[in-house]
DNA sequence: AATAATTCTGAAATCGATTTCAGAAATGAA
DNA sequence: TTCATTTCTGAAATCGATTTCAGAATTATT
């Protein structure tokens, strides 16, 4: 006779059902109730039913380390973001979540700051877990990544931007578009001295140096390229807005537009500009990217791009889904994004630039 | 002999590199290479360091799925929160996941939207992935869920608040408390006529819950306790803050002071008081509670409770790592929260209530 | 140098579910 | 009623790493 230890050996509490327990009671082997639960279809419903009955008496749940051992599925998904703080992102994992849920999956989330080497140790030990998938934001990843991601044989998709380095599919909009598009329209209002405000010093932040190079271009087709002084580098805080827009109006005095790639830096920016005593739009248009909760509601409502952050979410889960049951699947997926023009953009004062005046309302 | 498949069973592209690989290799059995992995003091360090170059050499990583059947632990720590859309549940989580991931664990997530159901399915389909532990947010959760855990024989601990229901472990804040000393400060400015703004649609929310009931008792205690009409009932959203205090003043115009329950709301009834032409805090003053990012950057910057959701993240990763490892854990963890004076809040003028006039730089 | 004590290593069993293969039962045909 | 099909079910092998148990190799002791 074996002996029973009190506690077994994985700690648990009470013995784990297994499978043969089941099997037991409904008088079956194990591999019938295995096919109850996998094929349901091809065993007589009766006995499925029978089986099914004690499955629930048991409350029976099957080992998934057993399962995925047997079958190499583990039926899980990784995400790695640069940060959970963005709004976009944690509306983008949110989505992405639910619809994975729906087919069953569960997900691993990871952060890297906007560390490349981070990103690389985070999906590493994502893949000694076994995921079935991967999804990453953005198209600059190193090339250690992209080797273990061979390596790992797993299907991956990158997020929030049109295209990815390697021959990565990508789900997401064409920001350099959506910036060019901003810029032609405010360049359409009449401006012409223009600044900008980017997050543009984590390396691997490739959307907001598109959305920066979207701005360059359209504004040095328009015969006005930006020099150095009128781009501002941040990072991507609300505080950093605020000193960016001071140090641009330093240098700059006579701007009238300021083209952030981030509704949050906009939005310090238009802290800083009220502070100043400039009134947004009459004296200085101010644009975001991303269209945050709160850009709509700011005074004045923020102009800015609308990024389908929900949509991404949900079409890296299909693309996912269906790539690891090796249906076909899209080289990559361009979703729209639109311009969202409110009040914080308006043609600029005839000629002169914004004047360093008190807050009123003679306007 | 074997048949060798192009494509192995398990669908991956080149077969995966078996610890018997690596033990043929390096000459030894498969038990020494296992030896070298997880208990490197007891080999032989010649050979040991043999091994680990022939590991290095192939590189191979063991199959989490095979390693978490024999030892039955996934180092996998499951967390469900509401949403994602809350900053200070997206700031959690991102605590939660480096302080796990630098003890080798990572994180599958998951979001009930507020919704039991949803909780227990999403919690039910990571139990059966056989995580180690289990983070929860709040307090309620049916009875159903409970005894969940309890098959599960799992740790579990819930976070945001000091106390849950059924022995469960709790981290976080006393938001009754918090929001009765929120209460006393503004009684202390002289405010006597109060409303109060609250997200307690959502059974499961106890958090607001108490928030809300430390808003009664605190106005109670002091001789004015809340008639019905002036606690207005929401969502989380920014929109219902803003008619929830257009609700609050059409039925008591001459109200001085409104605390909501979160920042969200607190935001959104700002914006709809600078509309209404009232002046914050000279007609009306506002608290909200959270401290998100934004609250600093108002203006006037808004008066509310600060909470530490990146401590609560981190030591509920450092509770769940200690109770899987069997060390001793306290019952529960107490943090402090702190409240945030700023200009959104100041004494009422002289007597009269808030008038309905255009916003003007007179006051 | 011979034996005892100690340290290492390998063969084999084990974790729990899945699936192949073959045989049993049930159905249909003659 | 008997034989040929078809449909179900069960025994046993398998997935890959871990660990026990016992035997081999090494070191210490007299």
């Amino acid at each position: 006779m074996d002996k029973k230890p009190v506690i077994d050996p994985k700690g648990r509490q009470q013995p784990r059902v297994k499978i043969e327990d089941v099997a037991r009671k409904a008088n079956v082997s194990p591999a019938t109730v295995s096919r109850v639960l996998n094929h349901p279809d091809i065993v007589r419903p009766e006995l499925r039913d029978r089986v099914m009955r004690h499955i629930n008496d048991l409350s029976y749940t099957r080992d998934s380390a057993a399962r995925a051992l047997k079958s190499g599925r583990m039926r899980t998904v990784g995400v790695i973001v640069p940060t959970l703080a963005l709004g976009i992102f944690a509306e983008g994992v949110e989505a992405l979540q639910n619809r994975l849920s729906e087919s069953g999956y569960t997900l691993f989330i990871a952060n890297s700051q906007y560390d490349q080497r981070r990103e690389f140790q985070e999906l590493q030990s994502l893949v000694e877990r076994g995921i079935d998938g991967i999804v990453l934001v953005g198209g600059s990843h190193g090339r250690e990544l992209r080797s273990l991601i061979e390596q790992a044989g797993v299907p991956v998709i990158t997020t929030y931007v049109s295209k990815a380095g390697g021959g990565i599919p990508a789900i997401g909009i064409d920001n350099e578009s959506a910036t060019r598009e901003m810029t032609e329209y405010l360049l359409r209002l009449g401006h012409v001295r223009f600044g900008a405000i980017a997050n543009v010093v984590a390396t691997s932040n490739d959307r907001s140096r598109a959305r920066l190079e979207g701005i360059q271009r359209a504004l040095s087709d328009a015969g006005l390229p930006l020099k150095p002084t009128q781009i501002i580098k941040a990072d991507y805080s609300l505080a950093q807005g605020r000193s960016a827009l001071r140090q641009l109006l330093t240098d700059h005095p006579d701007t009238t537009a300021v083209i952030c790639t981030t509704d949050t830096l906009a939005i310090g920016a238009m802290a800083e500009a009220r502070k100043m005593g400039l009134i947004v739009p009459t004296a200085l248009s101010i644009t975001g990217f991303d269209d945050v909760e709160l850009a709509a509601q700011m005074d004045p409502p923020l102009t800015t791009v609308s990024v389908p952050a929900a949509e991404i979410g949900r079409g890296a889960a299909d693309y996912l889904i269906n790539a690891i049951a090796g249906s076909p699947v899209p080289k990559s997926v361009l979703l729209p994004y639109r311009l969202v023009m409110r009040s914080s953009s308006a043609p600029p004062r005839s000629g002169e630039g914004p004047a360093r005046r008190r807050r009123s309302r003679d306007v």
